[in-house]
DNA sequence: TAATATATTTCAGTCCACTTAACTAATAGA
DNA sequence: TCTATTAGTTAAGTGGACTGAAATATATTA
């Protein structure tokens, strides 16, 4: 087997479990915390991006104003994020996470860290070192080549 | 910093990083397929495991029996699972996912790997034999710890 | 065999996310 | 200034995912 192969089939069945991993966890999380998957996308958004308008949640959504409104309205309704008046255009909103929004999210994120510490308790302290190698690789290239979508 | 604290803070950003990529994608599946995020599930728990009854499916998602019901009837309307009669117990049913619904689970994950694939595009042929070992051992972790949830 | 338990379905009703269309308010341009 | 555009909300209606309760059919058991 070529080493390009090789690293595809990797990726493969990585994927192959990730996803069905992540697919249960994720249903959980939007359960436990009564959010829809629009709500989720909507709040990592504003956590890693900074405010912005309405519109332009609905743009990445996908969906019309109206829903990106409606939805937003819930988000604000359950303290999850701030709705003020744009300063600079009075027309347009700023959305904010809030605390408890940021809070909420980054339990997700524990908790999927929690689930890859179970994964890993078996490695040795050598295997460690090639796992945080990798990882730290992968995110990396991520923040240069993830981000624009 | 510790080694200990070193993986978990890797495990932690690598977790982020997945995590809003994730959802985004993920509703992109589901809005492309027509699914909602329980029949994901039901499909993932069918191609891995294959056969079940409509019960372990309610319990697998923790919601009632006819909810479970329902889900499974539009599954089986869109050609994506097949639903016979249990030649065991004639009362119960046997769920087992077609062709087709094998075909949509597999481009989700091919989907996945393309985005890998993207991310390590920048990477060295030595880089890539660090991301192959380090992804082969959390795979077979996954394994061994990840399947009885 | 009669009573009970199990597997699933059907029904009526709720909630949420979405749509289109109509609306308000503020800004930008001729 | 008058008009068109832009940002967002509201209203009415659709469909999906859920619930509890009732119904059906089969299996188990006393």
């Amino acid at each position: 087997m070529s080493n390009e192969t090789q690293f595809n089939q990797t990726l493969q069945d990585w994927s192959e479990v990730y996803m069905r991993h992540s697919f249960r966890e994720f249903k959980q999380f939007m359960d436990v915390n009564g959010l829809s998957s629009s709500q989720v996308i909507t709040l990592f958004r504003l956590y890693h991006r900074g405010p912005c308008g309405v519109s332009e949640i609905g743009t990445q959504l996908g969906v019309t104003n109206a829903a990106s409104s409606q939805l937003i309205d819930r988000l604000v309704v359950s303290g999850l994020i701030e709705r003020t008046e744009d300063p600079s255009d009075r027309r347009a909103k700023q959305l904010t996470i809030t605390k408890k929004g940021r809070l909420v999210l980054e339990q997700g994120i524990a908790t999927r860290r929690k689930w890859m510490e179970t994964l890993t308790t078996q490695l040795t302290a050598e295997q460690r070192v090639t796992v945080i190698a990798a990882l730290t690789m992968l995110t990396s290239c991520a923040a240069r080549y993830g981000e624009e979508a």
